[in-house]
DNA sequence: AACTATTTATAAGA
DNA sequence: TTCTTATAAATAGTT
């Protein structure tokens, strides 16, 4: 997102990869802040540098929103303190995959029938005047193409994304980050350390790590 | 980041609410996940709706990373054999298939050319004398048209076959995929090397299901 | 679920 | 790292 597109591959220049780390870590910090504010939703994110330095934000704690989720029941919040709950939604989740596969099968079935259908004995593509297939086989074929460009492709990588989406995830602030600065935050960080939520953590032996207050992404409501 | 700029406070909307937690959960998941593949950095994330549904992102899996951050030491990165095996495959699954999209979308891409790239001020396909085209650009497009339905859709069929197959125990396979298909790819189904890990909540009542024990994580450290 | 107008996040470069 | 700037992305408000 800026002078250029770029790849989502690793980067292979470590200088680069570093300050890819540190921009990318900070507006992904912010994000998951705003969405558990915007929307009150319990956020848990512990990120390991490549330099094995942690970062962490939670709300209202990682530990909370990691051991709800790892044991699948538990906190009160929510409809599903049964066990296994992630695993039940990870398998709906494909099941809905699955039909819309299926779906998209029918299309792809119709569209070869188009590509190796035959006419006058030739593959009606291979036809060597298009007039004589006709506008409206040629705008049927665009159609086809189309349909099967943005249905089945474009489906399919929006299911795949949405699903490698679904399930990746957890980051965590680093000890040198200045939140103020670097997010433009009109907030004190060092107002609350220790009220509500908190991104601590750190590794050893990968040395200090400074804990955050909630407060940091903005007014504190939980815990 | 829209039509206008919105306050970072709590959306009291309920139903505002739920869309823009949809919206953004998806963005900060894969804001997530990039930044695990450009900078190789280890990240675990679980959001919990306001419902009460969980998602989550790990990589190389929630349970390693979070372990590794609550336990403030230890877990030697890849080393890893305690909880979250299933999850972990999983994730490394969805990390495949990460990359597979990314492949498919080239390939789709040099399909959109040849779709509506232009020849003398007309989309190529639209010239009335496949002569004109030459053989090796129809048979360019036509292998361009398989490559799409072959490599996309068939290996979305794959994976989700391999998913089934491989988690036959949580999830109930539709008797609607075709295994020929899928075997007839010359990759090794179960080959695929790991990388990533997934875990996702779910909401019930979601009816038929088969339990799945909290062993399929593994023993629980924590809570 | 789609579609834009805008706001943000960022890749490069200094 | 930090700042600036040109662009690519994300997303708020709408339909």
């Amino acid at each position: 997102m800026g002078r250029q597109k770029i790849e989502i591959k690793k980067i292979e220049n470590e200088e680069a990869r570093q300050v890819t780390f540190s921009k990318r870590r900070t507006g992904l910090f912010k994000k998951a802040s705003e969405l558990s504010i915007l929307c009150g939703a319990e956020v848990g994110l512990v990120v390991f540098s490549p330099a094995g330095k942690a970062f962490s934000f939670g709300h209202p704690s990682v530990d909370i929103v990691t051991d709800r989720f790892l044991a699948g029941a538990g906190t009160p919040i929510g409809l599903d303190n049964r066990r296994g709950a992630s695993i039940r939604e990870l398998n709906r989740q494909y099941t809905e995959l699955l039909s819309s596969v299926e779906a998209e099968k029918k299309k792809k079935d119709g569209l070869d029938q188009l590509l190796n259908g035959e006419r006058n004995g030739k593959p009606f593509w291979w036809d060597s005047n298009l007039e004589v297939l006709g506008v409206e086989d040629l705008q049927e074929f665009q159609k086809a193409l189309n349909g099967l460009r943005n249905s089945v492709s474009r489906k399919a990588e929006m299911i795949l994304f949405e699903e490698s989406m679904r399930n990746k995830t957890m980051f965590s602030v680093g000890n040198n980050i200045n939140l103020a600065a670097a997010n433009n935050l009109n907030v004190n960080p060092f107002g609350v350390k220790n009220e509500g939520t908190v991104c601590a953590g750190g590794v050893p032996p990968y040395a200090p790590f400074v804990e955050y207050g909630f407060n940091l992404f903005g007014p504190l409501n939980h815990n």
